[in-house]
RNA sequence: GCCCCCAUCGUCUAGUGGCCCAGGACGAAGCCCUCUCAAGGCUUAAACCGGGAUUCGAAUUCCCGUGGGGGCACCA
């Protein structure tokens, strides 16, 4: 099949912090580009100033390379179809309203919002949709035209056709069809001279020569409102893609702010820029995302690279979905065992140096194989490994007596351990595995109280990756120098 | 209240009239492996919202309910 190149832009408005739903636009907007030979835009939506924060432009240009979806065009990156920053385009928008204007397609409004206050709250006491009443439609233009000149502050509106039907078409509901009756004469340009959504997001779309849109469907309301605009221009439409709304963990509505701060207790977040520090990676965020709405039959664990190979918005789905963090969890510890050392290790180094450890190349590179199929999220390798970039480890008392036994017999045993490691020539794995399980053998203790004692001993904790292989790493004369000092605290219990 | 959208295991989903007593993944349970924790292997439980209609035949088409979600701003 073959597919003409698609232009697809993500739109946010940077008034909060960047979260999944537009991460997830952002990655099915590239894979469509990608896998088309197509463009992907970054478009900023700051039209609202009131609500505009500026720093979350940066963080949303941040998050987006931070998942690998860099963009063609864009507010720093530039392009042929610019400026892409909305509060840029004034004139852009200005001209369209006029030439809508110039054809009967919309209309100065002159109705103030305490006019516009009262007449609302009146409808709802007839139980009557809120809608604009149409006081200015019918004005006399050169009234309106003479209020203009006079300063009169004013809106621009859309005329919505009244009567009748407007059939719009998603590419995955098919048509959708509503009583025009149902909608109202919507605000274009607000009194501040700034589009609304409505306009400036088709006039956008069609200068920048969009071909997909793809957005949430919390746009769907308004939807036939901007088919209607578009089909006033007389422009083609672009293919409408109406994606599901992401659901509280629960599937009890929609993700809300009161979620977002329990995800941080448990150690998640819906935000992209929490990520990082939470030890998750691109790939597993990308691939966790990827599957909210987007169904394969098999082999789920995928890169953005194998996902471009696969992605078709058809296999789009339509429905809602809660997001599951167990399965985020899941995706990236798989993506960790699918990393080679050689990247795993630089990863996970930050994780190590942000913690106040030194960390020795040589080590590190060597500990990777032992942490890999453990970690669940990068920083989990404070927990496993830190003991490896320390030189003295603190144990828990309690923790060096093995189960069954008593602080002296446990001595005992360090005791012993500690004489068949002393007289090894080295702590390879091979050479202290086989002396020390013969010694658990003619003791007749079983293995876990020796190497438990062992473990916690060396590596100051009782979940450790293996212990041979990690004593063989920590070097025989620092395990030798923790035995002791495990001794030295188990003889004074 | 009004409008719109959606509906397969707890969750994400495959399924486009017979290949389905419904497949995969996460999670759960059990077993194996085992120096802890993992990883890995094997196994089990777990779903077509209800009712009509069309058809030789429906998870798949249509209608009606029900449930869930979204929207009803000079916000996006």
């Amino acid at each position: 099949m073959s597919i003409k190149s698609a232009r697809t832009r993500v739109a946010p408005s940077p008034t909060g912090h960047m979260h999944l739903a537009t991460a997830r636009v952002a990655l099915y907007d590239y894979l469509l580009a990608k896998k088309t030979g197509g463009q992907f835009i970054l478009r900023i939506e700051d039209t609202d100033l009131k609500r505009t924060v500026p720093s979350t432009e940066q963080e949303i240009m941040d998050g987006l390379r931070w998942l690998g979806l860099e963009y063609d065009e864009g507010p720093d990156v530039g392009g042929k179809f610019g400026p892409y920053r909305q509060t840029e385009r004034r004139e852009i928008y200005a001209h369209h309203a006029k030439i809508l204007m110039d054809h009967g397609h919309a209309y100065p409004c002159f109705c103030s919002r305490d006019r516009l206050e009262i007449a609302r709250q009146e409808q709802m006491k007839r139980k009557e949709n809120p809608h604009y009443d149409g006081t200015c439609r019918n004005l006399d233009p050169s009234e309106a035209a003479r209020r203009i000149t006079n300063g009169e502050a004013h809106t621009i509106r859309f005329k919505m056709p009244q009567e009748g039907v407007t059939v719009a078409h998603d590419h995955l509901r098919g048509d959708i069809t509503t009583e025009n009756k149902q909608l109202y004469d919507y605000v274009l340009m607000k009194s501040d001279g700034l589009p609304t959504y409505h306009l400036a997001a088709i006039v956008d779309d069609h200068e920048m020569e969009i071909t997909h849109v793809l957005r949430g469907s919390e746009w769907l309301g308004t939807f036939p409102l901007h088919v209607n605009i578009v089909r006033a221009f007389g422009w083609d439409e672009p293919l409408w893609v109406h994606l599901s709304v992401f659901l509280k963990p629960s599937g009890k509505g929609k993700l809300s702010k009161r979620d977002t701060t329990l995800a941080m207790k448990d150690g998640y977040s819906v935000f992209i820029k929490d990520m990082n520090e939470l030890g998750y990676t691109s790939e597993g965020v990308n691939n966790w995302i990827a599957l909210m709405g987007w169904g394969v039959s098999k082999d789920d664990v995928m890169t953005v690279e194998q996902m471009i190979d696969r992605f078709t918005i058809d296999s789009l789905t339509p429905s809602p979905a809660a997001i599951n963090f167990q399965k985020l969890d899941h995706f990236n510890a798989t993506h960790i065992r699918l990393f080679t050392t050689e990247d795993l290790a630089a990863r996970l180094k930050p994780y190590f140096t942000h913690n106040g450890l030194n960390v020795n190349d040589q080590v590190l590179l060597k500990i990777i194989p032992l942490l890999r199929e453990r970690l669940v999220t990068l920083d989990d390798c404070l927990a496993f490994g830190a003991f490896f970039f320390q030189e003295d480890v603190t144990p828990n008392p309690e923790d060096l007596i093995a189960k069954g036994l008593d602080a002296k017999q446990s001595a005992q045993i360090a005791q012993r351990a500690y004489q068949i490691i002393a007289e090894l020539p080295d702590l390879s794995h091979e050479r202290c595995e086989p002396p020390l399980r013969a010694y658990v053998e003619e003791s007749g203790l079983n293995p876990n109280q020796v190497f438990g004692i062992l473990r916690v001993a060396t590596t100051g904790q009782k979940v450790s990756p293996p212990l041979f292989e990690s004593m063989e790493i920590i070097g025989k004369e620092k395990c030798l120098k923790r035995i002791k000092n495990a001794l030295e605290i188990l003889e004074k219990m």
